[in-house]
DNA sequence: ATGATACTTAGCTTTATGGCTAAGCATTCG
DNA sequence: CGAATGCTTAGCCATAAAGCTAAGTATCAT
């Protein structure tokens, strides 16, 4: 949520947590692998910076995949709909 | 993926892993207690049925979240050309 | 050049996770 | 009724995760 409003240094991001830093870099590093944020050094304080394309990519799939599901349970209903109505006219 | 095409049985959504029933049971449950999916008794058979709701709800926060970044982007953006328009015009 | 700052690295400990087998319990088939 | 099927429960084990402290390194300020 903070690397919403912009870039933000480890030490920014660790403070509101009660953990030693070793601990919160492991935490950074994991996203950073994950491709969900991005670091470079400043001197000596590493900048962090959300990778904000990650997020487009995950808001795609989630949007493809539902309306695929949406698509088929549209058939499924049109199909016991039609049915119904053969039914219904004998 | 497989529960994107409907309801499933524990079995027939084991089968392709190797993996024990157990251990796959774990996996449900933790799927289920996530309300990612939800799972009904019928006769011996356990039907698992994907959360539909739960990606709806996935995909808007992140959409919200995306929303707000771009306008504070945007905001930023508009500061900095705002700011480099006056330099220009000294 | 020294001390302070902001991480980093190394190494350790505790706990959680993810897997297994064996045995149990309903439900369905013959 | 007895056997087969489809999970479930119980209990165990190995490994990975998530934390810590202590010590190290590279900047920055004086």
């Amino acid at each position: 949520m903070r690397l919403g409003n912009g870039p933000a240094s480890i030490g920014e991001l660790a403070e509101p947590f009660d953990m030693a830093l070793p601990s919160f870099m492991r935490h950074i590093q994991f996203l950073q692998n994950s491709g969900w944020i991005n670091t470079r050094k400043e001197g000596r304080v590493r900048i962090c910076t959300l990778e904000k394309q990650q997020f487009a990519i995950v808001e795609d799939w989630l949007s493809e995949q539902r309306a695929l599901w949406n698509a088929r349970t549209d058939r499924l209903e049109q199909f016991v709909t039609s049915k119904q109505n053969k039914d219904n006219s004998r």
